[in-house]
This record gives C-alpha cells, structure tokens and sequence, in this order.
DNA sequence: GGATCACATTGATCTAGATCAACACGAGAA
DNA sequence: TTCTCGTGTTGATCTAGATCAATGTGATCC
C-alpha cells in the first residue's frame, strides 16, 4: 500500500500537482488510502457529502437513479480524477467501482478548509471541473438529440480518446485498438440505450468494415473517419 | 446605463460579491457593459474563448447543436450568472439571448489574469461551476431514463424552483403560478422532444388537474405533490 | 372590423428503439 | 466431457414519441 504521496503515481496528474513538497506532507496526513472491489460503491446518492477522494488506481461510474431501478450513467473516473462534491451538503450522485481500485481518501471538511488556504489547488480542482462541466454538456446534446448509431458511434471515439490519454503506447493521438472497461449493459447505461440496440448497433458497425469486434471487449477501429461522420452525422 | 460595480443590480448575487469595494474597482476597469437583443448571440460554438461575462439582466440559453439542425438547449443563464469558459481556449457551445439583456464583459485573459490574483473570487467561481455541474448531470438522468411525462414534470417544477430564487414574492418556498420563460419549441429543446409532445404532455396535466394554464406562458400548480410523483416515477 | 403572422394545439400515421423471447458462446467447476 | 452461469447476440413484436398535416388562437397592423 502506497503511503505516502511522494511514491503516488498519480501525483503529476491529479489535482495535487499543484503542491510543493512541504504541502504534500501536509495533506498526506489529512488523507486515507483505501481499497475498494469492484462493485463496491464509495458513496451514495442522496448522502451528506462526507467525504471525497483522488482516484489512485482502477475505475469508476457515476450514477443517478429512478425508484423503478432505471438508471443513467453520468459520468466515469480513471486515476488522477478527483470524486465528491466539495463545498457542497449533499451528494447527488452515486459513485461505485467498475474495477478493484485504490482511492486517496479525505474528510471534506478537512479538504474543503486545505483547499481554501491553498489556492494553486483550489485552481486545479476548478479546471478539473470546467473540463468536466464541458464533457457532461456534450453528453447532453448525445442523450437529448442523437440516434443510437450516432450514440455509439461518439462512445467508441470518446473512449479512443480517452484511453490514449491513459495510455503511453500512443502520443497525442487516437488509439485505433482497446479494451473497453465495461461490459454492454454499461455500455447502455452510459448511451440512455437498451443492451440489445447497442449489441445491435456494434454489429452494425461491424458488418460495415467501420470497426472490428475480436471479442466482446475489444474494439478495434478501422475506418476512424467514416465512424467520425457516423457520429456527427447518422450518415451510414 | 449602469457604468460601475457599486450601482450594480447584481454585486451581491454575482461572483463579484467576493470582491471588497477597492477590488470592485479594479476588476470594473476591465469591464464592459453589453446590451444583447433577444436573439442575438453572444458566444458562438467552436469558437476561440476571447470573452467571459456576467449576465446582468435577461436570459440566455446555451446550445449545442448537429450539423442537420437538431438543437440541444445545455443550459439557462439568468442575471448573476457566469457566462463563458475561463482558463480554456474554446467555447464548446453556443450562448443565446432569449429576452433583451445586458451583461458584464471581461475579455478571457483579463479575467483569468484577475481571478488567479484573487482567490476569493475563484472560490466563488469554484462554487457556481460545482452547481451548474450538479444540475447538468441531473439532467442528464432526465435525457437518458426520463418519459415525455416525467420530463415536463420535471421541468416544470425545476422552472417553479428557479423563478422562487429570482422572485421576492416567495421566501424559500416554490412558486405556484408563474410565467414561462420561454416557447414551447424552447421547452421541447430542453427536455429533448418535439414541440407537439411537450403540448400533448401539458394539456394531459391539464385536463387531470395537475397544472392550469391561464395562457400559453403562463403556468398555474394546482396539485404539486401529484407533479412530484409524475417527475419521478410517471405514476398518472 | 379583417388580414397577416407566429406560435400552439390536435389528430393520423409512421418508425426507432424498447420489450419480450430464444439462442449462442465462453469460462469455470465437477 | 458435460453442466452450469453470466454475458452477448439475434429475431419478432410492440409502443412512445416523432413526423406529417390541419386547425386554432391571439397579437399586431392596416
């Protein structure tokens, strides 16, 4: 178990960046290190917001749900994401773990009065936030106003995106190869979609020579411009 | 028109309430007072981000949109609020006056430049974007999961809530009666519907005795508890 | 008053995607 | 090997909401 933040591996991306050594040691005695499996939820919709944390290691979704057990993705975090609602009462969402993940732990009152004596932090975590503000809009205009192909179109390019910049094997670019962390139901949780039309629709794809499917979690992208215009677009 | 912070209508609403009176008049040197006409945009999509501001008075809409006209609303600005995207070098939607309105203009690296030298004031900022992105991700579990029913529902007691913050009338409560910001094609933009679903869906909660409706903008509550249920779970 | 125009409602039909229902394909476990 | 069990795919049908098409309404201008 990591203890300290200068051995973190996370430490040059995640908010805490912003520290020098001395505030390093500072605030790793206001965190926790914890473990959490897969599956395991880290807080819960409707709680007091009591806590909030970095992610170390592993994955996680964020989720809103209605009484009769629909439910929206509405966010995911990778390592170096910063997860809870600081300066706020409530949390009004539910966060869990897609995989055994490690999180760096803080009481938020604790970080919510370390943040405000450190203003290169509290920088960080508002860029942090805008970046993801603009990420959550995007999805708006995909969940309100796209078709399902359109949907899974932008899916898999996002998570190209995304999972290069996790990645060291490519620089800057797309990643035309990758294991999607989640399985379908995920998949449709995050698209406002059912399972079967995303099966459908990856298939779909399939057949079209756009991507290929090696096995369930891998996709391979073989036409990046055509599944471009799919996503902007529907055109087929 | 208003020249400087002390007159102005909205100092103690804004984020300019972080600022002392020595401050107010720092940050008043970079700014501008606009006057925008319903329907004049003040942010284009894609764009460089050149300017941030302070909506002063009015409303104004964010969206993102398709190449083929399908349109997103992503967001409502109403006076206090924060327009723009500091600390990043693209607008990633479109911000639109719905009524006459006047805003508070900072070109982007003034106020970057200010904000960093003023942590309060970041606070604030911090603090406004954490909210709009709590109320961004709720809409999307209403996008992804919601019924036509469940999101006029929702909608309307989500504009009854926010039209209670801006009113004097009602002390922390809800507005029973209120007018409508705006048309139906509108309203059909933020739920993600057509025009004549949001009609249907309304005259449904009128003829039950959910809703009265004086005159198309105008919206009476006649049942709040029932409009509750309907929000979330579409129980009739 | 009537004419025009923008917006809202209402009705008839169509369709994308949901729902219901088999079936397929591993990965363990015995 | 065979028997699960969890996950994905495929097919048949259904339906909520879109689309297409009138019709209504009310504000403004002559």
């Amino acid at each position: 178990m990591i203890n300290n933040c200068e051995q973190c591996v996370v430490k040059n991306k995640a908010i805490c960046s912003a520290l020098d050594p001395d505030e390093l040691v500072a605030i790793n005695r206001l965190s926790r290190k914890v473990s959490i499996k897969a599956g395991q939820a880290l807080i819960w919709e409707g709680d007091d917001s009591l806590i909030v944390a970095n992610v170390v290691e592993g994955a996680f979704k964020l989720t809103s749900s209605l009484e009769d057990g629909r439910e929206q993705i509405i966010g995911l975090l990778y390592p170096a994401d910063f997860v809870g609602r600081p300066f706020g009462d409530r949390n009004e969402y539910t966060v869990t773990a897609l995989a055994d993940s490690k999180v760096c732990v803080f009481s938020r009152s604790d970080f919510d009065q370390f943040v405000r004596e450190h203003p290169d932090l509290e920088h960080k975590l508002l860029q942090r936030t805008l970046t993801e503000l603009d990420r959550v809009r995007r999805s708006m205009l995909l969940l309100g106003r796209k078709t399902a192909a359109e949907r899974v179109a932008s899916f898999l390019l996002e998570m190209s995106d995304r999972l290069a910049d996790a990645s060291c094997s490519v620089v800057g670019g797309n990643l035309e190869e990758f294991a999607l962390p989640f399985g379908r139901q995920q998949v449709a949780d995050i698209l406002g979609l059912t399972i079967e039309t995303v099966s459908r629709q990856m298939t779909q794809l399939k057949k079209n020579d756009v991507i290929a499917l090696p096995d369930h979690r891998n996709v391979q992208i073989l036409d990046s411009m055509r599944l471009q215009n799919i996503a902007d677009a529907g055109a087929a």
